[in-house]
DNA sequence: CATCACGGATTGGATACCAATTCTCTTTTT
DNA sequence: AAAAAGAGAATTGGTATCCAATCCGTGATG
């Protein structure tokens, strides 16, 4: 009866809390919901059917993170962050990979080096088909790979933090920026990280982000931002949401 | 009736959850509440005449900042890290402050370097009056400091959650370690930056953060941890506190 | 002696209810 | 008629109470 594989430690998500938090964040870095949406509790709680005890609780952990803000009384609202916390943002994340980059220029071995490459690689292949939606994925997992080859995971804890804010930034701008040119620096990175230019690397680092950033036009003005039903029923498991235009907004 | 004083946007804690959070951190981070205490709903709920509610939702917060975990079903208890989590926790803390040091030395006007020399004097000063415990609070602060000038919140919050959960670290070893040497470290870490010597600063953050942790002498018995009550009554306003000797414990 | 079953005890969650604040829309006043 | 004032709805913050699930220790049982 006690069959030995049982203790499988099922550390993913056992709370209901902590399902609405996941399930709300990936709604919100997806940009079905928009910075300045508001996300009141009965209306979540509706959605995903549970209390407005545990919508709070998820509330709280997602304005921990800083993805959403809690206004006393007012209710709890998409993080919408100033041009001046955008470039805080990105100067927290350069700061982050500099560190990265030149903790693994010392320590990384052949297969780390391989794996850099390896993904590069695939993101050329996506970028070669056409394939957006997946350069784009691969274009911003590039860094987390680099973060995550640290083997210190709370290093990564941190730098998935920020670049969880800086999806935020993403609704504001407008322009789509070139995804060749950064492989191109993703690329060079590796590179030059291989061959000990640590200096270069942290220049490029710096002005890959710079280059991100300045790329942005802000767009402050208020989006149409589809209803809370919407922007959940894809992320909720039941029919209702026509699920083909989920990645593209415009 | 509308006196033009009144929006003062009083940001700070209007939340009776977010007071309690802020407690028990305040009880944690003074080592109060040591690693492995259990934090049960109800004795706290009791402690801080809440509902539970409330205490859950201090506790998320608490968790979601590294310093306490919640166990399903079996409650919360105060973080107790690991040697390796330690080890993560200080190259992390290496990581943000390195690249703070390269921010400042390109960046630090004469106002800044100032600041930094009088915070040193006032360490300088504490040891030389073997008031340890306030040598204790500038050595740190000189981190936050230098992270502070910045300019830069995200930075700064990062580093802070960091430091918080290095103060967990700080009840499991024994050993104190030498202020004056930390001190010395600190000012020569200024000394550097300001001439410019970029290479032999991080080498120096470096070896100040080896240097701790190597200093640490893990200590993973129990200890006996003062009761709930004991370790929060300094913290909640009623009398009972003989608030004599709450700095040092041994 | 090992195993299983049975109660506490504690957490996770739901529901109902109340107080405080904000928002909105109507009413009143000038 | 425009602006100020006010009443009422809606929303959040919080409490109390109840119930289900789970864990832990204890004791019965083979």
């Amino acid at each position: 009866m006690p069959s030995a594989f049982e203790k499988e430690k099922d550390n993913s998500l056992a709370n209901k809390s902590e399902k609405i938090t996941e399930t709300l964040k990936r709604a919100i870095l997806a940009q079905r919901l928009l910075p300045g949406a508001k996300l009141g509790e009965r209306d979540l709680a509706e959605k995903f059917d549970a209390s407005r005890i545990v919508i709070r609780q998820a509330l709280i952990r997602l304005a921990n993170d800083g993805l959403v803000t809690i206004e006393r009384n007012r209710g709890a609202f998409v993080k919408k962050y100033s041009l001046q916390e955008a470039i805080e943002i990105y100067d927290a994340l350069t700061l982050i990979e500099q560190g990265v980059a030149a903790q693994l220029a010392a320590r990384l071995d052949r297969a780390g080096w391989q794996i850099l490459q390896d993904h590069i690689k695939l993101q050329a292949d996506a970028i070669e088909r056409e394939d957006n939606d997946m350069a784009d994925d691969l274009g911003a997992g590039f860094h987390s790979l680099l973060v995550s080859l640290t083997n210190n995971r709370v290093i990564q804890d941190i730098h998935a933090q920020v670049v969880q804010r800086s999806h935020l930034l993403r609704s504001l701008h407008i322009s789509r920026f070139d995804y060749c040119n950064l492989l191109e620096e993703h690329s060079k990175i590796v590179d030059l990280l291989q061959r000990g230019r640590l200096k270069q690397v942290m220049e490029l680092i710096d002005h890959h982000h710079h280059h991100v950033v300045r790329g942005y036009v802000m767009d402050f003005s208020d989006h149409p931002a589809m209803s809370l039903h919407e922007a959940l029923s894809p992320f909720i498991a039941e029919g209702g949401g026509s699920g083909a235009s989920v990645g593209t907004a415009e």
